[in-house]
DNA sequence: TAAACAGTTGAGCAATCGTTCAACTGTTTG
DNA sequence: CAAACAGTTGAACGATTGCTCAACTGTTTA
C-alpha cells in the first residue's frame, strides 16, 4: 500500500467499517494498464466526428477527399482523425492513384455500436 | 448544402470526380444527433477512472466510501464520475442510513466492455 | 440538538483534445 | 521536369475534461 492509499484510508471511517470489502475488490481489479487500454480504446468513438467517419465508411470505402465531402470537414482534420482511427486499428487504408481509400477494418465496430443503439432506446 | 459544405466542394476536387458517391453516401448518413447521442455514450467508457469504477461496481454494489478507497481516488472525484454514470443511467444508487450505494444499471455494460476486451487482444 | 460522518456540488486550475493553418510528401499528368 | 492534386504533419489556438478544494446537504448518534 502506498502513501497515497494510506491518507485515504485515514480520512475515509468507511473504510475501518468495511476493510474485507475494499480488500476483496481491490484484489479482484484488472490491472491498470488493462482498464487504460480500455478506456482508450473507447476514447477513439467518444467523438462525434469520428464516429461519423465510421458510420460513413460503414456504408462504403471512401477516399479521404470524399470523406471530408460527406461529412463537411477539411481534410486536414479528416486526415488528423483518420490518423487515430488507424492507431487504434479500427479503419485500413489502401492507396489508388493519387487517392488513399479507407474502409472499416475490424467487424466489433458494428457490434459496439449495434449494443450503444440499443441501450440508448432503453433510456427514456 | 450549406455555405461551409460549398466551400468545402469548390478546395476538392475529388468532390467532382465523385460527386454521386458523396450524394448517396451522405444521404443515408443518421441524423447528426444519433451520432452525437452515441459518441457522448462512449465518451463515459472513454476515461480509466470511471472504467475501475465500472469494474469495481461489477464485482459487487459499493459506497462512495468504499469505492474511493478501492481506486485510490478522493470521495469528491468518485462522486463527480458517479454523477456522469448516473446521468448516462449505467449505475443505480440506493441510500442505506449514511451510505449511498452503487451498482451497475445495465447489463449491456459486459456485453460492449467484452467485445472490447476481444478487439484489442486481436491487435497483436 | 450538536457533533460526526457520507456524500454532493461549484469554482478554479492544469492537462488534454479537436480544429485550423501552413508547410510538407508523394503521385499523376501535361 | 513542372504544375496540379491527394493526403499528411506539426505548431498553435480555443474548448473541454478531470481533479482539487472548500462549502454545502442529509443522516445518524451521543
Amino acid at each position: 500500500m502506498n502513501d497515497k492509499e494510506k491518507d485515504l484510508e485515514m480520512q475515509c471511517g468507511c473504510e475501518h467499517e468495511h476493510p474485507e470489502v475494499v480488500r476483496s475488490v481491490r484484489a479482484a481489479m484488472p490491472d491498470e494498464n488493462v482498464t487504460a487500454d480500455l478506456s482508450d480504446f473507447f476514447k477513439v468513438f467518444g467523438d462525434s466526428s469520428r464516429m461519423r467517419i465510421l458510420f460513413a465508411l460503414d456504408r462504403r470505402e471512401l477516399c479521404v477527399c470524399d470523406l471530408s465531402a460527406v461529412l463537411g470537414m477539411t481534410k486536414s482534420a479528416v486526415s488528423h482523425q483518420l490518423r487515430f482511427l488507424r492507431a487504434n486499428h479500427l479503419v485500413a487504408s489502401r492507396r489508388s492513384g493519387k487517392n488513399i481509400f479507407y474502409s472499416l477494418a475490424d467487424e466489433h465496430v458494428r457490434d459496439i455500436i449495434e449494443i450503444a443503439v440499443e441501450h440508448l432506446s432503453e433510456e427514456d
